[in-house]
DNA sequence: CACCTCATTTCGATATATTCGAAGTATTTT
DNA sequence: AAAATACTTCGAATATATCGAAATGAGGTG
């Protein structure tokens, strides 16, 4: 009553247009296929096929049935694929933190191809400022962590070196006054404007660090509210020379000294994490993805 | 490999909470259901029980699958219910035309009862005006007809009759003025305003009978857009006298004459609406619906 | 600590179901 | 009219599902 394989044979008849090719697609024979499917409405009590001349097609009520059976043949193979790959090693769900000061542009397509390799994982991205994510890591939130910081007690993996540069817009004061053409702006200029902070997203921890130097702050939640308030002019920030290409309305502000903190971005994921099919493809997708960077 | 019943057994052993318990509901022994478990496990390559104490739990990746395959079972049991229904001669779907002058409220639970009773039969209602439900009928779209009309060559069922009389909103002038207390109002009255029409839903048939006697007309497509149309004073119909009482802004236009249009309701159906489950007892409820009336 | 009980598993026998190949039937093509 | 095609029926070999009995193992009890 609760197998399936005749309804799975008798729409395969239909979709390859004959018994016999039917059969050569599930390897049995017509004649399986053919009692299996008489077994089946002699079993409901209803006929589903029917002759149109020497083709066997469906009665109406075959064409409702096996309609109203497509979907649930359907998910059935959902569900079997995810124990597949569930038995081959793969985790139903990825959660890694990745701080946002990471361009995201750099490993968008890494992803992409997970995704693709492992149709049945669903992948939690979590993105997290400063020691939000080794937070993250340590509490066993997130497997993988991709940024700036250390995790205590966890191996790191350097992978590139951040430029972080001062920026504001092209309308601000910064670039427009304080020695604009010359590249004379002092870490003085600085404390004078508003320095626009993204606030740390580990649970209980106060700002601290070298970018709090500025007399004014303003601090926000995300990376992107940040840029939204810097392109309205609202203050400078630092923020990753990489992602200055793709904001054409932010200004490097030329600094006479030529300050710029550089940071190693770091990959920190834990054993548990590695041992799973498709956490190792995301780890060996994110470092091609570095590696072939430090080659161009 | 689509057999589902081992998936159904482990979930039975979950939910009834143990395998003597599930064996009896699936009328097997508990060695069977062990078996098959088993057997399941080796097959998908996975650990999905496991012992707490002597009780049989599910494993982490059992709980992921089980959840994964309890809507797959859902979804197969109302794939089989359908069939079954089928099966008893329940039609997969009841096409039937109601004229929007019958109130619905007179059969309003009739659908509930039908629908409670066969929920795989999906109800299609047609509200049509005058010609419209007949040419359904004969184009055979829909399987019954209930209205005022009849339908040419099928048999029909005088069920009760309906009254229609002329109604405005109070403060239309035909309340206001024309011998509001006496009820004086005359058909030459009503000539002078505008009657709100219902456009015949037939695919082509110019408006006629006996209502045409007022000069200004203003033909809508729906019963309801009239009644709104008459609550704003814009002109008098011919409404059924039932519908007045759940519209108290209306008022029935004293006729010096006390002219009432009266039309049967009828019923009418073809032999293989009838000779569904599902279509059988549409037509004995309506029946009741109105023999219960009939008495009271 | 030994024993008993309960729930599950294992095992072997039996009944049932599945599958195949061969022969049969109907329908279209040549 | 004969041949080819497509499906069905039939009987036998094979595979599997199911059961009951015995074994196992964990928890509670004296």
């Amino acid at each position: 009553m609760d197998d399936l394989r005749p309804w799975r044979w008798l729409i395969g008849v239909i979709d390859y247009g004959g018994l016999q090719a039917a059969a050569d697609h599930f390897h049995r024979t017509p004649s399986t296929l053919s009692h299996a499917i008489k077994q089946l409405e002699s079993q409901i009590g209803l006929s589903l096929v029917t002759y149109h001349g020497r083709r066997l097609v469906l009665t109406e009520i075959g064409q409702l049935l096996s309609c109203r059976m497509r979907p649930v043949l359907r998910d059935l193979d959902g569900a079997q694929a995810l124990a597949t790959q569930l038995a081959q090693g793969v985790e139903p769900v990825l959660c890694v933190a990745i701080d946002q000061i990471i361009p995201l542009a750099l490993i968008a397509d890494v992803f992409s191809i997970v995704a693709e390799s492992y149709p049945q994982t669903r992948i939690e991205l979590f993105e997290t400022i400063l020691g939000g994510g080794p937070a993250m890591m340590l509490e066993g939130t997130v497997g993988l962590y991709l940024g700036t910081q250390m995790v205590t007690g966890m191996p790191a993996l350097a992978l590139d070196r951040l430029r972080l540069v001062p920026c504001a817009a092209r309308t601000h004061p910064l670039v427009t006054h304080a020695g604009a053409e010359v590249g004379q702006v002092t870490e003085a200029d600085l404390r004078r404007y508003r320095q626009i902070v993204i606030r740390d997203s580990a649970p209980s921890r106060l700002a601290n660090g070298s970018w709090l130097s500025a007399e004014q702050r303003f601090t926000v939640d995300h990376l992107h509210t940040a840029i939204d308030l810097i392109e309205s002019g609202l203050g400078f920030a630092w923020l990753p020379e990489t992602l200055l290409s793709s904001h054409p309305d932010l200004s490097i502000l030329q600094m006479a000294d030529t300050v710029a903190d550089e940071a190693d971005i770091h990959l920190v994921f834990d054993a548990g994490f590695a041992s799973g099919l498709a956490g190792a493809c995301l780890i060996g997708e994110i470092r091609a993805r570095f590696d072939s960077r430090a080659k161009v």
